[in-house]
DNA sequence: TGTACATCAGTGAACGCGCGTTCACTGATGTAC
DNA sequence: TGTACATCAGTGAACGCGCGTTCACTGATGTAC
Protein backbone atom coordinates (compact mmCIF):
# COMPACT_ATOMS: atom_id res chain seq x y z
CA UNK A 1 0.00 0.00 0.00
CA UNK A 2 1.17 3.53 -0.76
CA UNK A 3 2.27 5.69 2.10
CA UNK A 4 0.19 8.87 2.13
CA UNK A 5 1.87 11.90 3.62
CA UNK A 6 0.20 13.52 6.60
CA UNK A 7 -1.51 16.87 6.05
CA UNK A 8 1.37 18.68 7.72
CA UNK A 9 4.05 16.98 5.59
CA UNK A 10 2.05 17.51 2.40
CA UNK A 11 1.65 21.22 3.10
CA UNK A 12 5.34 21.55 3.90
CA UNK A 13 6.28 19.89 0.61
CA UNK A 14 3.94 22.24 -1.20
CA UNK A 15 5.55 25.33 0.33
CA UNK A 16 9.01 23.98 -0.40
CA UNK A 17 8.11 23.41 -4.04
CA UNK A 18 6.59 26.89 -4.23
CA UNK A 19 9.88 28.33 -2.94
CA UNK A 20 11.84 26.37 -5.57
CA UNK A 21 9.49 27.45 -8.36
CA UNK A 22 9.58 31.09 -7.31
CA UNK A 23 13.37 31.06 -7.05
CA UNK A 24 13.70 29.49 -10.49
CA UNK A 25 11.50 32.24 -11.90
CA UNK A 26 13.51 34.99 -10.27
CA UNK A 27 16.74 33.40 -11.51
CA UNK A 28 15.75 33.99 -15.12
CA UNK A 29 16.83 37.60 -14.65
CA UNK A 30 19.67 37.33 -12.16
CA UNK A 31 22.20 34.90 -10.77
CA UNK A 32 22.02 32.90 -7.58
CA UNK A 33 24.67 34.89 -5.75
CA UNK A 34 22.44 37.97 -5.89
CA UNK A 35 19.16 36.19 -5.12
CA UNK A 36 17.71 37.29 -1.79
CA UNK A 37 15.80 35.04 0.56
CA UNK A 38 13.24 37.80 1.12
CA UNK A 39 12.64 38.09 -2.62
CA UNK A 40 11.75 34.43 -2.78
CA UNK A 41 9.40 34.40 0.20
CA UNK A 42 7.75 37.64 -0.98
CA UNK A 43 7.05 36.01 -4.34
CA UNK A 44 4.96 33.26 -2.76
CA UNK A 45 3.47 35.34 0.05
CA UNK A 46 5.02 33.77 3.14
CA UNK A 47 7.04 35.39 5.91
CA UNK A 48 10.82 35.64 5.32
CA UNK A 49 11.43 33.42 8.32
CA UNK A 50 9.47 30.58 6.75
CA UNK A 51 12.38 30.14 4.35
CA UNK A 52 14.50 28.66 7.13
CA UNK A 53 12.04 25.81 7.66
CA UNK A 54 13.12 24.51 4.24
CA UNK A 55 16.64 25.72 3.40
CA UNK A 56 19.65 26.98 5.32
CA UNK A 57 20.41 29.57 2.66
CA UNK A 58 19.84 30.45 -0.97
CA UNK A 59 22.97 28.41 -1.79
CA UNK A 60 21.26 25.39 -0.22
CA UNK A 61 18.15 26.06 -2.31
CA UNK A 62 20.41 26.27 -5.36
CA UNK A 63 21.77 22.79 -4.73
CA UNK A 64 18.19 21.49 -4.53
CA UNK A 65 17.46 23.19 -7.87
CA UNK A 66 20.42 21.39 -9.45
CA UNK A 67 18.95 18.06 -8.43
CA UNK A 68 15.56 19.11 -9.78
CA UNK A 69 17.05 20.36 -13.07
CA UNK A 70 19.39 17.47 -13.85
CA UNK A 71 18.41 14.54 -11.65
CA UNK A 72 15.55 13.31 -13.80
CA UNK A 73 17.53 13.66 -17.02
CA UNK A 74 19.73 10.58 -16.62
CA UNK A 75 17.29 7.92 -17.82
CA UNK A 76 16.16 10.23 -20.63
CA UNK A 77 19.67 10.65 -22.00
CA UNK A 78 20.48 6.99 -21.61
CA UNK A 79 17.46 5.80 -23.59
CA UNK A 80 18.01 8.45 -26.25
CA UNK A 81 21.53 7.21 -26.83
CA UNK A 82 20.51 3.56 -26.63
CA UNK A 83 17.38 3.40 -28.76
CA UNK A 84 18.89 4.33 -32.10
CA UNK A 85 19.84 2.05 -34.95
CA UNK A 86 22.75 4.09 -36.27
CA UNK A 87 24.93 7.12 -35.54
CA UNK A 88 22.92 9.53 -37.67
CA UNK A 89 19.63 8.62 -36.01
CA UNK A 90 21.23 8.93 -32.60
CA UNK A 91 22.40 12.44 -33.41
CA UNK A 92 19.04 13.58 -34.72
CA UNK A 93 17.30 12.15 -31.67
CA UNK A 94 19.76 13.76 -29.28
CA UNK A 95 19.35 17.19 -30.87
CA UNK A 96 15.58 16.72 -30.83
CA UNK A 97 15.70 15.74 -27.15
CA UNK A 98 17.68 18.87 -26.33
CA UNK A 99 15.38 21.15 -28.33
CA UNK A 100 12.34 19.67 -26.63
CA UNK A 101 13.82 19.86 -23.16
CA UNK A 102 14.85 23.50 -23.60
CA UNK A 103 11.38 24.36 -24.87
CA UNK A 104 9.65 22.66 -21.94
CA UNK A 105 12.13 23.57 -19.16
CA UNK A 106 13.80 26.82 -20.20
CA UNK A 107 14.30 28.13 -16.67
CA UNK A 108 16.00 24.95 -15.50
CA UNK A 109 18.35 24.97 -18.48
CA UNK A 110 19.18 28.65 -17.99
CA UNK A 111 19.85 28.02 -14.31
CA UNK A 112 22.32 25.21 -15.03
CA UNK A 113 24.11 27.13 -17.79
CA UNK A 114 24.37 30.20 -15.55
CA UNK A 115 25.42 28.55 -12.33
CA UNK A 116 27.80 25.99 -13.84
CA UNK A 117 30.50 28.66 -13.59
CA UNK A 118 28.59 30.93 -11.21
CA UNK A 119 29.64 32.48 -7.94
CA UNK A 120 28.26 29.85 -5.55
CA UNK A 121 30.68 27.00 -4.92
CA UNK A 122 28.35 24.26 -3.59
CA UNK A 123 26.09 24.76 -6.60
CA UNK A 124 29.00 24.62 -9.03
CA UNK A 125 30.09 21.36 -7.45
CA UNK A 126 26.60 19.87 -7.56
CA UNK A 127 26.41 20.67 -11.28
CA UNK A 128 29.88 19.32 -11.91
CA UNK A 129 28.90 16.08 -10.17
CA UNK A 130 25.79 15.68 -12.28
CA UNK A 131 27.69 16.37 -15.51
CA UNK A 132 30.34 13.84 -14.53
CA UNK A 133 27.56 11.29 -14.11
CA UNK A 134 26.22 12.15 -17.56
CA UNK A 135 29.66 11.68 -19.06
CA UNK A 136 30.04 8.32 -17.34
CA UNK A 137 26.64 7.18 -18.60
CA UNK A 138 27.33 8.31 -22.16
CA UNK A 139 30.66 6.54 -21.96
CA UNK A 140 28.93 3.32 -20.86
CA UNK A 141 26.59 3.54 -23.84
CA UNK A 142 29.39 4.32 -26.27
CA UNK A 143 31.35 1.35 -24.97
CA UNK A 144 28.59 -0.98 -26.19
CA UNK A 145 28.99 0.14 -29.82
CA UNK A 146 31.04 -1.90 -32.26
CA UNK A 147 32.81 1.34 -33.20
CA UNK A 148 34.37 1.34 -29.75
CA UNK A 149 36.48 -1.76 -30.29
CA UNK A 150 40.10 -1.00 -29.57
CA UNK A 151 39.27 2.21 -27.67
CA UNK A 152 40.90 2.79 -24.32
CA UNK A 153 38.81 3.81 -21.31
CA UNK A 154 40.47 7.23 -21.30
CA UNK A 155 39.64 7.85 -24.93
CA UNK A 156 36.03 6.76 -24.44
CA UNK A 157 35.65 9.19 -21.54
CA UNK A 158 37.33 11.92 -23.57
CA UNK A 159 34.75 11.38 -26.32
CA UNK A 160 31.86 11.17 -23.87
CA UNK A 161 32.87 14.51 -22.33
CA UNK A 162 33.06 16.04 -25.78
CA UNK A 163 29.48 14.92 -26.43
CA UNK A 164 28.20 16.13 -23.05
CA UNK A 165 29.81 19.56 -23.42
CA UNK A 166 28.44 19.76 -26.94
CA UNK A 167 24.95 19.02 -25.62
CA UNK A 168 25.23 21.84 -23.11
CA UNK A 169 26.41 24.29 -25.75
CA UNK A 170 23.52 23.26 -27.97
CA UNK A 171 21.04 23.66 -25.11
CA UNK A 172 22.38 27.14 -24.45
CA UNK A 173 22.02 28.08 -28.14
CA UNK A 174 18.43 26.80 -28.22
CA UNK A 175 17.75 28.91 -25.14
CA UNK A 176 18.99 32.06 -26.85
CA UNK A 177 16.82 31.21 -29.86
CA UNK A 178 13.72 30.57 -27.73
CA UNK A 179 12.38 34.10 -28.06
CA UNK A 180 13.48 34.24 -31.67
CA UNK A 181 11.93 32.91 -34.87
CA UNK A 182 11.35 29.29 -35.85
CA UNK A 183 13.90 29.89 -38.57
CA UNK A 184 16.47 30.82 -35.91
CA UNK A 185 15.81 27.60 -34.01
CA UNK A 186 16.03 25.58 -37.21
CA UNK A 187 19.45 27.09 -37.82
CA UNK A 188 20.60 26.07 -34.32
CA UNK A 189 19.29 22.58 -34.98
CA UNK A 190 21.26 22.32 -38.21
CA UNK A 191 24.51 23.64 -36.77
CA UNK A 192 24.23 21.38 -33.71
CA UNK A 193 23.49 18.37 -35.89
CA UNK A 194 26.47 19.13 -38.14
CA UNK A 195 28.79 19.52 -35.16
CA UNK A 196 27.68 16.22 -33.63
CA UNK A 197 28.02 14.59 -37.05
CA UNK A 198 31.56 15.92 -37.44
CA UNK A 199 32.50 14.58 -34.01
CA UNK A 200 30.94 11.24 -34.94
CA UNK A 201 32.99 11.13 -38.14
CA UNK A 202 36.11 11.90 -36.13
CA UNK A 203 35.24 8.98 -33.92
CA UNK A 204 34.93 6.61 -36.90
CA UNK A 205 38.43 7.48 -38.14
CA UNK A 206 40.09 7.89 -34.73
CA UNK A 207 42.22 4.79 -35.03
CA UNK A 208 42.95 4.96 -38.76
CA UNK B 1 55.42 63.38 -31.53
CA UNK B 2 53.60 61.34 -28.91
CA UNK B 3 50.77 62.96 -27.06
CA UNK B 4 51.50 62.84 -23.33
CA UNK B 5 48.46 62.79 -21.10
CA UNK B 6 48.07 65.67 -18.68
CA UNK B 7 48.61 64.95 -14.99
CA UNK B 8 44.86 65.01 -14.40
CA UNK B 9 44.08 62.55 -17.21
CA UNK B 10 46.91 60.25 -16.17
CA UNK B 11 45.69 60.12 -12.58
CA UNK B 12 42.14 59.47 -13.74
CA UNK B 13 43.29 56.54 -15.90
CA UNK B 14 45.21 55.17 -12.95
CA UNK B 15 42.16 55.25 -10.67
CA UNK B 16 40.03 53.71 -13.39
CA UNK B 17 42.48 50.87 -13.83
CA UNK B 18 42.64 50.38 -10.06
CA UNK B 19 38.85 50.04 -10.01
CA UNK B 20 38.97 47.46 -12.81
CA UNK B 21 41.73 45.49 -11.09
CA UNK B 22 39.96 45.53 -7.73
CA UNK B 23 36.68 44.44 -9.30
CA UNK B 24 38.38 41.59 -11.15
CA UNK B 25 39.86 40.41 -7.87
CA UNK B 26 36.53 40.54 -6.07
CA UNK B 27 34.89 38.66 -8.94
CA UNK B 28 37.02 35.59 -8.29
CA UNK B 29 34.66 34.76 -5.44
CA UNK B 30 31.32 36.09 -6.66
CA UNK B 31 29.49 37.07 -9.79
CA UNK B 32 29.00 40.49 -11.27
CA UNK B 33 25.32 40.75 -10.42
CA UNK B 34 26.19 40.66 -6.71
CA UNK B 35 29.23 42.93 -6.90
CA UNK B 36 28.69 46.20 -5.04
CA UNK B 37 30.09 49.53 -6.09
CA UNK B 38 31.06 50.28 -2.49
CA UNK B 39 33.02 47.03 -2.29
CA UNK B 40 35.10 48.07 -5.25
CA UNK B 41 35.84 51.60 -4.05
CA UNK B 42 36.58 50.34 -0.55
CA UNK B 43 39.14 47.92 -2.00
CA UNK B 44 41.19 50.75 -3.49
CA UNK B 45 40.55 53.32 -0.76
CA UNK B 46 38.50 55.95 -2.56
CA UNK B 47 35.10 57.36 -1.71
CA UNK B 48 32.09 55.44 -3.11
CA UNK B 49 31.09 58.48 -5.12
CA UNK B 50 34.38 58.43 -7.02
CA UNK B 51 33.08 55.34 -8.81
CA UNK B 52 30.65 57.48 -10.82
CA UNK B 53 33.49 59.50 -12.33
CA UNK B 54 34.45 56.33 -14.25
CA UNK B 55 31.43 54.05 -14.66
CA UNK B 56 27.67 54.43 -14.63
CA UNK B 57 27.23 51.12 -12.80
CA UNK B 58 28.94 47.82 -12.06
CA UNK B 59 27.35 46.48 -15.27
CA UNK B 60 29.18 49.21 -17.17
CA UNK B 61 32.41 48.26 -15.44
CA UNK B 62 31.73 44.66 -16.44
CA UNK B 63 31.53 45.58 -20.11
CA UNK B 64 34.91 47.32 -19.77
CA UNK B 65 36.32 44.15 -18.21
CA UNK B 66 35.13 42.10 -21.19
CA UNK B 67 37.09 44.34 -23.52
CA UNK B 68 40.13 44.05 -21.25
CA UNK B 69 39.81 40.26 -21.01
CA UNK B 70 39.17 39.42 -24.66
CA UNK B 71 40.09 42.46 -26.72
CA UNK B 72 43.82 41.78 -26.82
CA UNK B 73 43.38 38.09 -27.59
CA UNK B 74 42.43 38.43 -31.25
CA UNK B 75 45.92 38.83 -32.76
CA UNK B 76 47.21 36.11 -30.42
CA UNK B 77 44.70 33.55 -31.61
CA UNK B 78 45.12 34.50 -35.22
CA UNK B 79 48.89 34.04 -35.22
CA UNK B 80 48.61 30.80 -33.24
CA UNK B 81 46.32 29.34 -35.87
CA UNK B 82 48.37 30.73 -38.77
CA UNK B 83 51.94 29.92 -37.79
CA UNK B 84 51.72 26.15 -37.83
CA UNK B 85 52.91 23.78 -40.51
CA UNK B 86 50.29 21.10 -39.97
CA UNK B 87 47.10 20.29 -38.08
CA UNK B 88 48.83 18.47 -35.23
CA UNK B 89 51.23 21.34 -34.56
CA UNK B 90 48.35 23.81 -34.65
CA UNK B 91 46.49 21.82 -32.03
CA UNK B 92 49.47 21.53 -29.71
CA UNK B 93 50.16 25.26 -30.04
CA UNK B 94 46.54 26.19 -29.40
CA UNK B 95 46.36 24.05 -26.24
CA UNK B 96 49.67 25.53 -25.12
CA UNK B 97 48.40 29.05 -25.74
CA UNK B 98 45.31 28.36 -23.68
CA UNK B 99 47.27 26.80 -20.82
CA UNK B 100 49.64 29.75 -20.76
CA UNK B 101 46.89 32.34 -20.93
CA UNK B 102 44.94 30.72 -18.10
CA UNK B 103 48.08 30.56 -15.97
CA UNK B 104 48.91 34.23 -16.57
CA UNK B 105 45.37 35.68 -16.55
CA UNK B 106 43.26 33.39 -14.38
CA UNK B 107 40.92 36.09 -13.12
CA UNK B 108 40.12 37.31 -16.61
CA UNK B 109 39.37 33.79 -17.80
CA UNK B 110 37.18 33.07 -14.78
CA UNK B 111 35.31 36.32 -15.34
CA UNK B 112 34.51 35.48 -18.95
CA UNK B 113 33.48 31.89 -18.17
CA UNK B 114 31.27 33.08 -15.32
CA UNK B 115 29.62 36.04 -17.01
CA UNK B 116 29.15 34.45 -20.43
CA UNK B 117 25.84 33.10 -19.12
CA UNK B 118 25.66 35.38 -16.07
CA UNK B 119 22.89 37.62 -14.83
CA UNK B 120 23.97 40.89 -16.49
CA UNK B 121 22.66 41.29 -20.01
CA UNK B 122 25.01 43.96 -21.42
CA UNK B 123 27.99 41.91 -20.25
CA UNK B 124 26.60 38.71 -21.78
CA UNK B 125 26.16 40.55 -25.07
CA UNK B 126 29.65 42.02 -24.97
CA UNK B 127 31.10 38.54 -24.47
CA UNK B 128 28.92 37.08 -27.18
CA UNK B 129 30.13 39.78 -29.56
CA UNK B 130 33.77 39.03 -28.82
CA UNK B 131 33.28 35.28 -29.23
CA UNK B 132 31.51 35.85 -32.55
CA UNK B 133 34.56 37.81 -33.67
CA UNK B 134 36.82 34.94 -32.62
CA UNK B 135 34.71 32.48 -34.59
CA UNK B 136 34.85 34.73 -37.65
CA UNK B 137 38.62 35.03 -37.38
CA UNK B 138 39.14 31.30 -36.92
CA UNK B 139 36.87 30.73 -39.90
CA UNK B 140 38.98 33.10 -42.02
CA UNK B 141 42.11 31.17 -41.09
CA UNK B 142 40.50 27.80 -41.71
CA UNK B 143 39.33 29.00 -45.13
CA UNK B 144 42.98 29.40 -46.19
CA UNK B 145 43.74 25.71 -45.64
CA UNK B 146 43.74 23.27 -48.53
CA UNK B 147 41.52 21.03 -46.40
CA UNK B 148 38.76 23.62 -46.77
CA UNK B 149 38.29 23.14 -50.49
CA UNK B 150 34.68 22.36 -51.24
CA UNK B 151 33.49 23.59 -47.84
CA UNK B 152 30.51 25.92 -47.71
CA UNK B 153 30.68 29.14 -45.70
CA UNK B 154 28.10 27.75 -43.28
CA UNK B 155 30.09 24.60 -42.65
CA UNK B 156 33.29 26.56 -42.11
CA UNK B 157 31.58 28.75 -39.51
CA UNK B 158 30.06 25.66 -37.90
CA UNK B 159 33.55 24.21 -37.55
CA UNK B 160 35.04 27.49 -36.33
CA UNK B 161 32.38 27.74 -33.60
CA UNK B 162 33.13 24.16 -32.58
CA UNK B 163 36.80 25.11 -32.16
CA UNK B 164 36.05 28.33 -30.25
CA UNK B 165 33.66 26.61 -27.85
CA UNK B 166 36.20 23.84 -27.39
CA UNK B 167 38.85 26.44 -26.49
CA UNK B 168 36.59 27.93 -23.85
CA UNK B 169 35.82 24.54 -22.34
CA UNK B 170 39.53 23.79 -22.25
CA UNK B 171 40.30 27.15 -20.62
CA UNK B 172 37.69 26.44 -17.99
CA UNK B 173 39.20 23.01 -17.28
CA UNK B 174 42.69 24.48 -16.95
CA UNK B 175 41.26 27.02 -14.53
CA UNK B 176 39.83 24.27 -12.32
CA UNK B 177 43.18 22.52 -12.43
CA UNK B 178 45.14 25.67 -11.54
CA UNK B 179 45.17 25.00 -7.82
CA UNK B 180 45.71 21.28 -8.43
CA UNK B 181 48.79 19.26 -9.24
CA UNK B 182 50.93 19.45 -12.36
CA UNK B 183 49.71 15.93 -13.09
CA UNK B 184 46.13 17.24 -13.11
CA UNK B 185 47.01 19.95 -15.60
CA UNK B 186 48.86 17.46 -17.79
CA UNK B 187 45.70 15.35 -17.88
CA UNK B 188 43.64 18.37 -19.00
CA UNK B 189 46.24 19.05 -21.67
CA UNK B 190 46.01 15.49 -22.98
CA UNK B 191 42.22 15.36 -23.01
CA UNK B 192 41.97 18.76 -24.70
CA UNK B 193 44.55 17.76 -27.29
CA UNK B 194 42.72 14.51 -28.02
CA UNK B 195 39.41 16.30 -28.40
CA UNK B 196 40.84 18.87 -30.81
CA UNK B 197 42.52 16.03 -32.70
CA UNK B 198 39.25 14.14 -33.00
CA UNK B 199 37.52 17.24 -34.33
CA UNK B 200 40.38 17.74 -36.77
CA UNK B 201 40.00 14.14 -37.99
CA UNK B 202 36.28 14.70 -38.42
CA UNK B 203 37.12 17.70 -40.54
CA UNK B 204 39.42 15.67 -42.79
CA UNK B 205 36.68 13.14 -43.53
CA UNK B 206 33.73 15.54 -43.57
CA UNK B 207 33.11 15.25 -47.29
CA UNK B 208 33.97 11.57 -47.74
C1' DT C 1 56.70 84.20 -16.52
C1' DG C 2 52.64 85.52 -13.90
C1' DT C 3 47.81 86.11 -12.99
C1' DA C 4 42.88 85.15 -13.01
C1' DC C 5 39.50 82.12 -13.97
C1' DA C 6 37.55 77.41 -15.44
C1' DT C 7 37.55 72.59 -15.06
C1' DC C 8 36.75 68.40 -12.82
C1' DA C 9 38.47 63.99 -10.03
C1' DG C 10 37.70 62.87 -5.72
C1' DT C 11 35.26 64.04 -0.95
C1' DG C 12 32.11 63.34 2.91
C1' DA C 13 27.68 63.80 4.90
C1' DA C 14 23.14 62.38 4.43
C1' DC C 15 19.03 59.82 2.76
C1' DG C 16 15.81 56.06 2.56
C1' DC C 17 15.66 51.17 1.81
C1' DG C 18 15.91 46.24 1.84
C1' DC C 19 18.74 42.85 3.55
C1' DG C 20 19.65 38.29 6.70
C1' DT C 21 18.94 36.68 11.12
C1' DT C 22 17.03 36.24 16.14
C1' DC C 23 13.26 35.28 18.91
C1' DA C 24 9.15 34.19 21.28
C1' DC C 25 4.67 33.19 19.44
C1' DT C 26 0.37 30.67 17.49
C1' DG C 27 -2.57 27.34 16.13
C1' DA C 28 -3.33 23.39 13.22
C1' DT C 29 -1.83 18.65 13.00
C1' DG C 30 -0.10 14.40 15.08
C1' DT C 31 0.11 10.94 18.77
C1' DA C 32 -0.60 8.25 23.03
C1' DC C 33 -3.88 6.36 25.83
C1' DT D 1 -14.49 7.98 19.84
C1' DG D 2 -12.59 11.49 22.96
C1' DT D 3 -9.07 13.82 25.56
C1' DA D 4 -4.57 15.74 26.79
C1' DC D 5 -0.29 16.76 25.41
C1' DA D 6 3.61 17.22 21.87
C1' DT D 7 5.16 18.76 17.55
C1' DC D 8 6.38 22.07 14.29
C1' DA D 9 5.33 25.08 9.83
C1' DG D 10 4.60 29.53 9.50
C1' DT D 11 4.27 34.42 11.94
C1' DG D 12 5.58 39.18 12.94
C1' DA D 13 8.33 42.42 15.36
C1' DA D 14 12.81 43.88 15.96
C1' DC D 15 17.87 44.40 15.21
C1' DG D 16 21.96 46.24 13.13
C1' DC D 17 24.09 46.82 8.69
C1' DG D 18 25.60 47.96 4.12
C1' DC D 19 23.69 49.33 0.01
C1' DG D 20 23.20 52.96 -4.23
C1' DT D 21 22.50 57.59 -5.04
C1' DT D 22 22.16 62.91 -4.22
C1' DC D 23 24.49 66.97 -3.32
C1' DA D 24 27.34 70.82 -2.41
C1' DC D 25 32.22 70.98 -1.62
C1' DT D 26 37.49 71.35 -2.30
C1' DG D 27 41.69 71.97 -4.21
C1' DA D 28 44.91 70.53 -7.72
C1' DT D 29 45.38 70.96 -12.65
C1' DG D 30 44.48 73.26 -17.03
C1' DT D 31 43.96 77.39 -19.94
C1' DA D 32 43.69 82.14 -21.74
C1' DC D 33 45.91 86.31 -21.89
Amino acid sequence: MSHTLGIRQAQKQKTRQALLDAALGLLEEQSLSSLGLREVTRAIGVAPTAFYRHFRSTADLGVALVEEALGSLHPLIRTTVTSADNAEERIVRAVELIAHHVATHPAHVRFVARERHGGVQPVREAIRGQLARFAQEVKDELAKDVESEGWSDDDLLMLANLYVDQMLITASLFLEALEGSEQERERVRQVATSQMRLISIGRDHWRD
